[in-house]
DNA sequence: TTGAAAGCGGTACCAC
DNA sequence: GTGGTACCGCTTTCAA
């Protein structure tokens, strides 16, 4: 395969000029350039198979209809990846590419993926986290329109806009649903008190106790952290040689690893889940939630959709910025200005019952 | 913030010509051009912050020091992401950026992806894929250097180099392990005849017993999928109502999550693990077999190594070939021709033990 | 030692 | 309706 064609080679075999070939190939042929040249040209361009080199477009137009996207750490975690996916997809339907750059966790990495980036003349820029955190953007991002997934700059000078789930109300809802099967005495097994998620999650929990007009037991929140084990271990000092009448009748688990820890701890001791004890996960995590034995009720984090509301929000920020760009905050939806609240989605399996009579 | 300082801003301020500029902040200064003028120009440089625009040198030298990659489904699967990140790195570490189009296992968007990122002057392309399988590549792969991960073309002109795991070998090895612990009834819990992956790892357990003198008992490979509730299912089938006699005292699994789902029905049906039955995974997932209850033994894919070795050939190819391409295969180094086997690493945990007497 | 100029592949303006 | 040409930002050759 020799190299790919150019619009010179095109415009040769058609017999006409590079500009015809422009005009004619970008729509706006009718009117300055005759109809059979027209045939002629896209016959040439067919045959020889011409596509626009990008790079060539980038350079002239100042644009790239690239969109960089800095993550923290992409690689090994669904979460991350199902954010971007969805912000992929976005821009995929619009022309644009994406290019990930991941620093792996390294905060120092962080200015430099964002100059690599400008380097290449990326169009916009979004800064993806695996969980939800506060951070403080990088510098050099504000040149170009952003945006944040999953995570948000505290500082409330920052400017850029943040799309994160609405973690109060997903653990608001994660407890009604308990609630409404009738449990009273629901454990909470919390990941670490570093990411906001989990404090987030007891706020919602706390609230619809709260709402419903019942108390929340005194140790019923256990900061656990966010694996089997941990969900093994939580679940074990819950339900290990407690009698029936002091044990939690459900559990619900910061994340679905840990809930899996529980169910497995849960087995250990001859307590049926759900019949004994109900257990939710939260993430709806891929592969592990619904193929869980018993599969796990649990909260589903819309990680598609917040990539896909960032992207979605960017793009219209690219377009509405033609050329120079202007400083109107994007209108806040719900949260915070510049915060955009994604609500989670409750998902019912079979790990949650009605209260054991 | 204003747009990004140019080569031409550089040589104002420099009090010289673009030219100058370019030769000092490429190295090639001495010889060329007057101390003084050096020393202005990397001042002028520091103090506007230069880069220089990765378009326009991609344009120019007609090489963007981009690598395409083209995956069947990044997103939701630590498999990919941890090959991606492995290439990445070594990518990054040579200059060059990755970008990724992910096709989200529909094969019609292959092309047009190969398309993009060819039109983007990507310099090499890499090929990856969530689950160990047989493809064929692109027509317009062709173009430029190539390279498979986690995949091949079984035709055997394709002639696009390969990086795989050594299945065979990493379904002996588990197997050895099992038998170095004295057990002799081992049960093989497949994923599905479709992938290769489980075959492979199958054919490399018969050839662990064949060495070892010993017969594998009829009935004690079951395919059984890929999930939690399959591995639960499948044990179940092998251990609930069965004599201690006639019970397998060690399972392996085609995955990590089917171990999962193993431990599962071992602790409902109250028997131990490792005590009472060795359970193996196979891939090392992160985040589920290290803090599995009991950790599980697995063998680890080398995923970020394939990753690492894959864009490390790749490379390597974009080096040799300065401008015009040749047509020499790339050596392989084991398995059939242009095939890179990679071993995979057997990680000893808790879920495995002696066998019970 | 320096600067002018060509060219990478397009687009868009402007004479013809 | 058409083709010539300037320009996007950079490297590289060549003449001064």
């Amino acid at each position: 395969m020799n190299r790919k064609a150019t619009a010179l080679d095109v415009a040769k075999l058609a017999g006409v000029s590079r500009s015809a070939v422009s005009l004619v190939l970008n729509g706006r042929g009718d009117g300055n350039v005759a109809k059979e040249s027209q045939v002629r040209i896209r016959e040439a361009a067919a045959t020889l198979n011409y596509t626009p080199n990008a790079i060539a477009l980038s350079l002239r137009n100042r644009r790239s209809r690239i969109i960089g996207i800095v993550s923290d750490q992409v690689v090994t975690s669904p979460f991350d990846g199902n954010i971007i996916a969805g912000a992929d997809a976005v821009a995929r339907s619009q022309g644009f590419v994406t290019v990930v750059m991941d620093t792996e966790l390294d905060e120092t990495r962080d200015e430099s993926a964002v100059a690599t980036l400008l380097d290449r003349q990326v169009d916009g820029l979004m800064y993806v986290t695996v969980g939800l955190r506060p951070l403080h953007v990088p510098l050099n991002m504000l040149r170009v329109p952003s945006v944040l997934a999953n995570c948000f700059d505290d500082r409330p000078e920052a400017g850029v806009p943040a799309v994160i789930p609405d973690e109060v109300r997903g653990g608001r809802e994660a407890a009604t649903h308990l609630l409404e099967l009738g449990h009273r005495d629901i454990a909470f097994l919390a990941g670490d008190g570093v990411t906001p998620a989990a404090p987030r999650r007891i706020q919602g929990h706390r609230e619809a106790f709260e709402a419903a007009g019942l108390p929340v037991r005194p140790g019923r929140i256990l900061e656990a952290g966010w694996d089997i084990d941990a969900g093994f271990h939580g679940a074990m000092k819950l339900l290990d040689g407690v009698a029936a009448p002091d044990r939690p009748t459900a559990i619900v688990c910061a994340n679905d690893r840990l809930a899996v820890g529980v169910v497995l701890a849960a087995n250990r001791l001859g307590l049926a889940v759900p019949q004994d004890v109900s257990v939710m996960g939260y993430d709806d995590e891929f592969r592990i939630a619904s193929t869980m034995v018993p599969a796990l009720t649990t909260m589903a984090l819309p990680l598609r959709e917040m990539g896909a509301a960032a992207m979605t929000g960017l793009l219209r920020e690219l377009s509405e910025e033609p050329e120079d760009y202007d400083d109107g905050g994007a209108p806040a939806e719900h949260g915070r200005p510049g915060q955009t609240l994604v609500p989670c989605r409750l998902v019912v399996r079979e790990s949650t019952g009605p209260v054991p009579s």
